[in-house]
DNA sequence: ATATATATGTACCGAGCGGTACCGATATAG
DNA sequence: CTATATCGGTACCGCTCGGTACATATATAT
């Protein structure tokens, strides 16, 4: 069996399955995810239901592979990018401030997706809010890593605790992405991330 | 005319009105305003539709009462005891400590009803963002006035900004609250207000 | 007792939800 | 050209949504 770009038979699809991702993402983003009807997503994207159908599964596998675009495209890649500065405060200073101007750039809704999607909501979509928790709970994750590391390396103290560290870094960005939605503007959580800081510079351990 | 209380004509009412909207309150609180459906609140709160709609107007309503009594009796009582402490640093200890706790209240759905409510929602429910929005920046503004006024009696230093302040301590409980939904036990919550009041004493200026 | 006022319960409303059957259109394979 | 496979569009499905009409039950006022 050749790869998935093989000559494809039947009728080509008349619209680029990224593109219209992207604009599903947009409304999800803005609207979360019970609050997002299908009639938004077919009107944004433009294409019609079954079309959506047939490309994306249903309303619940689109918006998981929205979430993955957004964390692969968005803010995960420039997570990433701090996670490898040389030092944990250098990693922590990259990582608030990248995300204070992520979550207030006009040309996106604000606030995180992961945040925004499902805090709370039915029954019926538990399943995605424990998607979102869980990616929430993988980003602390890789920080804790790195400041398990940073601590290996001498980096940070031996007495400092990398899993507490982590978990305060992510709550001071998951508080400023409720503060973005609230209409908090960039230089708002610029001055959250320098108090956010002086935490750090006192307590590495 | 005499009072509310005077003898009531008609058959009387077989329900006590605060006991079952408490009860809406906790299914607001556990599922937010979108993921509550009217037959969720029915069945919490032991009466059928119509006296529902008498009593309360309608789910728009009954949610906006529900927030009132939330505030009233639960975070907003503890808040205000807090303010009233004698030094800005007691103050924030306070806060953060007891948001701490009654986020992970096992008796309670985990998290803050005014975070988890609705982020992010359709354009039904616009009106319902906007009003926890405003509880959540009311909430701010005390606790500005409440710097200002340490500032003004030298409790805080004359290069402080309550403003910058009051908004860091917000953002650190809406992100407790986000941590609560995800899963956070209450010794995870303090370990993070112990790193955020270390922010705090090294920033008195 | 009668009139009045309010509460309760059943049964229903139109609208919108997520999801799909079906058919014509358009591509490749032989 | 024919067969096959996929796409796009219309028109619809059953279901649940928030909200209500209406009849009945239960209290007070006179």
């Amino acid at each position: 069996m050749i790869g998935r770009e093989a000559v494809q038979k039947g009728r080509p699809r008349e619209f680029d399955k990224e593109q219209v991702l992207d604009k599903a993402l947009h409304v999800f983003w803005k609207r979360g995810y019970e609050g997002t009807s299908l009639s938004d997503l077919t009107e944004a994207m433009g294409i019609n239901r079954p079309s959506l159908y047939a490309a994306f599964g249903n309303k619940e596998e689109l918006f998981k592979l929205a979430l993955d675009r957004y964390v692969e495209k968005g803010p995960g890649s420039v997570h990433r990018a701090s996670l490898q500065l040389p030092t944990a405060r250098a990693v922590v200073e990259s990582l608030l401030t990248s995300s204070a101007t992520m979550l207030t750039d006009p040309s996106t809704p604000p606030g995180c997706l992961a945040v925004q999607g499902a805090l709370s909501c039915g029954e019926a979509s538990e399943s995605i809010k424990q998607a979102l928790c869980e990616r929430r709970s993988l980003g602390e994750q890789q920080l804790r890593q790195r400041f398990e590391r940073a601590k290996n390396e001498g980096d940070l103290g031996p007495d400092s605790d990398p899993a507490s560290l982590a978990r305060y870094v992510m709550t001071v960005m998951q508080g400023m992405s409720v503060q973005a939605s609230g209409g908090a503007t960039r230089a708002d959580l610029l001055a959250v991330v320098d108090m956010a800081l002086k935490a750090w510079s006192s307590s590495k351990g």
